[in-house]
Parts: C-alpha cells; structure tokens; sequence
DNA sequence: CCCTGATTCGC
DNA sequence: GCGAATCAGG
C-alpha cells in the first residue's frame, strides 16, 4: 500500500479525529501503527496534545455528538437482541453510557457495567469495545454484534482470555454446558 | 502485559 | 519517503 492523496486525507482526518494511531491503521488497512507515526510526522501534523509545561489542552468535540449516541444506541440495542439469554441488560444503558465508548481521548472512560438487576449475584455485562474486524487481535473478543452485512456491523472487543476468541462473558454464552444438572437430589 | 506516541536509520 | 525496530512512557 501506498500514501495515496486519499489515504492521507484520512490519515490527517482520523489523526484531526483523535483517534490512535493503531486504530487509523486498522481503518486504513495494510499499514502498522508504525507506518501512521511515521507519515504523521512526515507530514508534521502532530497536533496531538503535547502537554509541555503542563498547559493541558482539551479538544473540543461538539460535532457529530448526537450522531455517535445515535450509533452507540443502535448498536446498545443490538447487543440486547443478541443476548436473549440476558435480556433487559440493556435497560440500564444510557446514551450518556454508551457515547463514552466513542471517545477514546475522553479521560473518563470508566467502565461503568450495567448490572441485571435480576441477577443480585452481581454479574455484570461488559460494554463491548465495537470493534471493527480489522481491529482484531489476538485477544480481543470476537463475539458479533449485530448485522455482518451493515456497515456497523462490529465486534466486542473486550480483552478474551488465552486460547479463547471470546471475552469471559461471551465465552460463557457461547460455550454453553450440553447438559446443566438440574438438581442433586 | 496491554497499549500509546517518538525516534532512529537502513532501505 | 517509507516503516520496522526500538525506545520511552501510562
């Protein structure tokens, strides 16, 4: 692959974004994390928050918000669909909640888990990283979330444990005990 | 260990 | 110009 004028003006795009290097790699395709570094300093466009002196500089991102929670919701209740074996985890998902996943740079990206208020035993559902699949890694969570045929189609994302394609939440869904023992008796 | 960007330097 | 290897840091 090549820096194409496109693929620069994405790159320049996505950077503007804020969003990391690893992750403009992945949306561009064919390039590491180290290719974008470099050509972002190339290009010297390294806006990115520098914070010498300790002058902390917080980019303003008014723009598209409401779009994002749009997304962030669609996409919250696609998750809900899809887990119809945990239903109504979802409820306690707000947009305020889900736009966080959205924004990396936010400093507050606590990982507020709903928790199934039918489940007092405290299990909680993660929120998934929506990851796009060439974002992928080795341990990332490959549980789907919604339509593999729509653009928004993405994947949990969360850390999955070794040997394992799914997050510790998404392997118990997917792997399911053939048969539960009912009762001792 | 996972991730981030920064820098170097052979190509 | 390019980017892998490496460095430095959270």
């Amino acid at each position: 692959m090549s820096w194409t004028d496109e693929r620069v003006e994405l790159l320049t795009k996505l950077w503007g974004d804020g969003l990391s290097a690893s992750q403009i790699a992945g949306q561009l395709g064919g390039v590491t994390r180290n290719a974008v570094i470099g050509k972002v300093h190339r290009l010297k466009l390294e806006t990115r928050v520098k914070t010498l002196g300790g002058a902390e500089i917080v980019r303003e991102e008014t723009v598209e918000i409401e779009t994002e929670v749009e997304v962030a919701g669609a996409q919250i209740v696609q998750i809900h669909a899809a887990m119809r074996s945990v239903p109504r985890v979802a409820a306690g998902m707000n947009a305020a909640t889900a736009f966080k996943l959205e924004e990396p740079d936010l400093p507050d990206l606590a990982p507020e888990v709903p928790v199934d208020p039918r489940r007092p035993s405290g299990e909680v559902v993660p929120i998934a990283r929506n990851l796009t699949l060439v974002q992928l890694t080795e341990r990332t969570c490959k549980w789907p979330l919604g339509d593999p045929l729509s653009p928004d189609f993405r994947f949990c994302g969360n850390h999955s444990d070794e040997s394992s394609p799914y997050c510790q939440y998404h392997a118990r869904i997917a792997f399911q005990p053939s048969s539960e023992r009912r009762r001792l008796r």
